[in-house]
DNA sequence: TTCCATCGAGAAATCGATTGCTCAGGTCCT
DNA sequence: AGGACCTGAGCAATCGATTTCTCGATGGAA
């Protein structure tokens, strides 16, 4: 791989011209211009990035860090991020934390340690890793889920309006012992979305709440909704609080021929693709994806810009999309 | 951030010594050991990538270039390819080409400036950033798709099998008129399974082929089943070359309310997620997709290792998993 | 013609970690 | 006791690009 230097032989001229062609182009004699830019198609140069990160103590990478790449949501989300870094000259890096807090410290670290010129962070509940974060001069956003116990920017939606929301709409379709299957505590969409969930039954539900809490994988609704039909008193109707989930869920009831809605209504959060599609049609509380990632990314942009201005906390809506599996 | 001349003066000794007992951990007096540890937990000291990647002009990054983020075939691929990294100490890059050439090439040009240890590539078809690749050193793997006009370790299925054995088990089912979708010139993946589809009809179908070509989107597949249905002699099934298509076709032919199976077959290739769930549940030829991206990890682990090996070429079989969306 | 301002380009320092070389001090053998 | 050898740690070069500083050349004004 040749170096700056072999260019500069190369044109006859010296390394920092061109650097200078390269870069600045202010101050640089046109004919030279054209020598160096000849030499570097010649020799197949390509700048190292390497070199001139540690020179500038800056890269242009921003790590994306969330829980699951499987999870469709995710991959909405940073389809909106990649494309605001895009268009700011930024390269997106995503990793992959599998709602693992060590595998979630561990890329934290390299993001520091390869001197990320910033973060998106989706948490999977790892304090330690919001400590180092926030510990450290890297601008850091959240986004979707809160970074725990630390004020940074963050983006996410209201999840207790929507979980509210979609157990109210259970409950006016005429289900009565309406359960919930939630995620990890300590994991923000999972604490919020249950508290939404109580908040509805509570205020005018006709039985107790029941609640189930377990990962946010597909296995895990599969689970939880197996354990809830097997329950002495199981419930007529189940509000589920992510996509992958209800999957899950929908799954048991399928394989068991519990019918849905017949014997059992189903609300998931999320968007779940082809929700349409599945049989039932699934009714969904669903988020504008896309744009959680774009305005994560904007607001990591602007932080870069002014890393002293005040933490912004943006909230966007969630809305009930109602379908087959909720209607009695 | 403090650097290792920080860590090295509260430590009182040299630079060199820091970095040995961070590193090479041989020949260094255990109390100066315990001082420099000290130092680095007291400072907060993190080491600087960059830096340590310019000196030892390498890097523990893969970058993984796949076109398409949103498809749930790529990320069940991508976590293959994770697990095997992780364990052989590299951390993972993803690059969403999104079926875009001129994306592709931007990617290609920043995994070799960044100087990354390895490309593990799903082309979209760039002669141009194949060329870039196979004429640098960076080892280079192809996964899913073959590199165009290169000869670089490949991990594929067996396409045309696949695809052949699709479209006669339509034919058996007794489907006449079978036509197939397929994506973009130039993919192996679409040429392949395209040729699986023309061999199976050649040998043995009662009717013409009937080619679509378009993108390997959820929309392209939409459209091509309504322009199917919209000809003068409409098919009376489809072979679909990738499952967003697939998920694309099926929506169109439940928006016009045309029964599959029975007045329309359908597979698919690819695994789709909750493809049981469907309505009709959907018959797919599926792919060892978390194998493929472990496969083609450890080529890449391999060739990294002894760069001047022959080219290796794997290739895993599909399988067909007949569900309701094909049976008469 | 002389002097000053301006422009353009090269020399060299720099980013932070790694590593070859060197050398001091101690051990062991003869 | 003297010399060969080994261990452990520091000095300084190095990776490749950027950028500050410096200086020569040029042009315009007096």
């Amino acid at each position: 791989m040749p170096t700056i230097y072999d260019v500069a032989r190369e044109a006859g001229v010296s390394a920092a011209t061109v650097s200078r062609v390269l870069n600045g182009a202010t101050t640089v004699d046109p004919a030279m211009v054209a020598r160096v830019l000849t030499a570097v198609r010649e020799l197949g140069y390509r700048p190292n990035a390497v070199a001139r990160n540690l020179r500038r103590s800056r890269t242009t990478l921003w790590a994306v860090i969330i829980s699951d790449i499987g999870n469709p949501f995710f991959t909405a989300m940073v389809r909106g991020i990649e494309d605001v870094a895009q268009r700011e000259g930024y390269s997106v890096v995503l990793c992959n934390s599998d709602e693992d807090p060590v595998k979630e410290e561990t890329y934290v670290a390299a993001a520091l340690s390869e001197q990320m010129a910033g973060v998106i962070i989706s948490s999977s509940g790892s304090v330690k890793a919001a400590k180092t974060l926030t510990g450290s001069p890297v601008p850091v956003v959240a986004v979707d889920r809160e970074l725990p116990r630390a004020v940074v920017d963050t983006v996410v939606v209201d999840n207790e309006a929507g979980a509210r929301t979609a157990t109210e709409h259970l409950l006016a379709a005429g289900y009565r012992r309406v359960a919930c299957i939630t995620g990890p505590e300590g994991v923000s969409t999972a604490d919020l979305r249950l508290r939404g969930y109580t908040e509805a039954m509570r205020s005018s539900a006709p039985a107790e709440p029941v609640i189930v809490r377990t990962d946010f994988r597909e296995q895990g609704g599969y689970d939880a909704m197996a354990s809830l039909l097997s329950s002495p008193e199981p419930p007529d109707a189940v509000f589920v609080a992510n996509n992958l989930m209800t999957v899950g869920a929908l799954r048991c009831l399928a394989e068991r021929e519990v019918a849905v809605p017949g014997r059992m209504g189903l609300v998931g959060f999320d968007e779940i693709p082809w929700a349409d599609l599945v049989h039932p049609s699934l009714t969904t509380v669903t988020q504008p994806t896309y744009e959680l990632g774009r305005t994560a990314a904007r607001l990591l942009v602007d932080r870069i810009a002014t890393p002293a201005a005040k933490p912004a906390r943006i909230v966007l809506s969630a809305e009930l999309h109602p379908r087959r599996s909720s209607s009695r």
